[in-house]
DNA sequence: TCACTGTTTTCCAAATTCGAAAAAGCCATT
DNA sequence: AATGGCTTTTTCGAATTTGGAAAACAGTGA
């Protein structure tokens, strides 16, 4: 027998000063009152109620105990009510992980118009170029741009972006040319370390695809600033589109390989598996999707 | 699953950082100690935990919820031992009821014994010639010198005592003499309102017995009154040894049908039908058989 | 004594609970 | 990549518990 029900009916039985009011008030059988009640005095070894089939009174125990567990049950009461106002609104803090350009170039662009939208929920936000144990650090929510480790983690796809390569044009002047995507093994490249392979790039034309072992001339974390190491023609660059979009505007990298169709990679929403979504979290994925994917 | 079990269950696991810890904790399997908590998850239709086989951390609700239960545990612990308390330690106030005369002649004198004995209980006598409802009025235990009626009450024998005819010597020397039982027909008798049947006197002699239909000159519900009554000459008295006693000892009443032997009357001990007896009763139930049955 | 109301007990089918073991997942090490 | 240790979840069948209908029982008033 649930003792917390046992609880609710005593409490119910006293103040009807009946078990078979007590049971039309609660909806349950009298049957069940009764049992629930002798459940609770078996379990406190007393009797808490003195009764017949005509009357019912409070022993000594039974009053002390009334008395206590009244507001007892209130301030359940008030606690479960206060999980259930979180639970359905959007409220709280949110606490995110993604990669710093992403974030810097796609999400906090949108941040106003989502403050707008949800001015209650207060957002945590880390920018950081790993990954984040979102169990261990406690995030709700958390956005890759990479192969996703095989996890207990739920991964929704949020949108896809081209590789490029590209290079300076000073660069490029001085160097030999790239035809083919072997021609990149003899160039010095600057990779990426949270890729699975960092030097391992796979670039696809048509049915053909091409694994080349590119050397490293310079591993980061932030792609930014493995762009602006090209910038200043220290290697040959391979990063998302919305990376390299900037520099290829203003002229300071050139696109090299533009017949190879450029692979895609995957942006995921990523949060630990969970039957019950938080508002907050679905809040933010829901908006992410809508101002993601018309971009 | 029961809620309160759950409510524990979730602290202990958020205590320890694991179910496993917290199974081992609480003596129960890790199974059980998931399912609970699902169960509790399921019930504020919320996560509590984020998790996964390693590591564990609380949500935002479930901080909130971990932060609020645990004082109403305690607090629940308290109600609890509270109770644990009164019912294994002989405190509180007991709730008696028994007839004037019986109170005054044979439970007083020992009431100064009693307090000594258990000088932390409370007495609440009620003295009082009627049949009071135990339940209905709150009474822990009742003394009955009275045939019982059909009742759910338990009721234990106290003691015997003899029921006696008497007269004043006057009241003798101005009326027919009185040698069988049926002779009381032709006078005046006193009548006790409690008994089963008032006016219907039982006498008996050996194998013989009389049952008398006696005329009732006057009927009261206190013996002590009645007797006064005889002592006025008002008419034979029909009433238990402890009452008539005093008078006979000083003469003012003298024994009528000394040669039927008197009818015993019982005393009881009543209280409400209780599966978990308080201390305090069982106190008062033993100490009340050693120093009657002895007097 | 009977009728009526209210509580408890009994009975039994249905639902739930329980733990052991298997499965699944994570992580560090090899 | 594979292994192994550690943790949580799921599965599954046995055992227990639950819950409602009806019978039994008690008190009350007619």
């Amino acid at each position: 027998m649930d003792r917390l029900d046992a609880l609710r009916v005593f409490c119910a039985v006293v103040e009807h000063s009946s078990f078979s009011r007590a049971a039309t008030e609660l909806n349950i059988s009298v049957a069940k009152t009764s049992k629930l009640v002798q459940s609770l005095e078996q379990a406190l070894n007393t009797s808490l109620l003195r009764r017949n089939t005509r009357r019912i009174t409070l022993t000594e125990a039974g009053e002390r105990y009334y008395h206590d567990v009244v507001p007892l049950l209130e301030e359940m009461a008030n606690i479960d009510a206060r999980v259930e106002r979180m639970t359905t609104t959007i409220t709280g803090t949110l606490r995110m992980t993604m990669p710093l350009d992403f974030g810097r170039r796609l999400i906090m662009p949108l941040i106003p118009d989502f403050k707008l939208t949800y001015p209650d929920l207060e957002l945590d936000i880390e920018l950081s170029d790993r990954h984040a144990d979102l169990v261990a650090e406690g995030f709700d929510l958390g956005l890759r741009v990479a192969n996703l480790k095989d996890s207990s983690l739920i991964a929704k796809p949020l949108g896809t972006y081209r590789m490029k390569c590209a290079a300076s044009p000073e660069y490029l002047a001085r160097h030999p040319a790239i035809n083919t995507p072997e021609d990149l093994e003899a160039h010095p490249c600057l990779t990426y370390s949270l890729s699975a392979q960092p030097s391992n790039w796979h670039l696809i034309r048509g049915e053909e695809e091409a694994r080349v072992r590119v050397r490293s001339a310079l591993q980061l974390n932030n792609g930014d600033l493995l762009a602006q190491a090209a910038c200043q023609h220290l290697g040959v660059l391979y990063q998302p589109d919305f990376i390299l979009s900037t520099y290829l505007d203003s002229g300071a990298l050139t696109p090299i390989l533009t017949d190879w169709q450029d692979r895609m990679v995957h942006a995921w929403l990523v949060y630990p598996a969970r039957k019950y979504l938080p508002m907050k979290v679905q809040a933010m994925l829901g908006f992410l999707k809508n101002h993601l994917s018309d971009q």
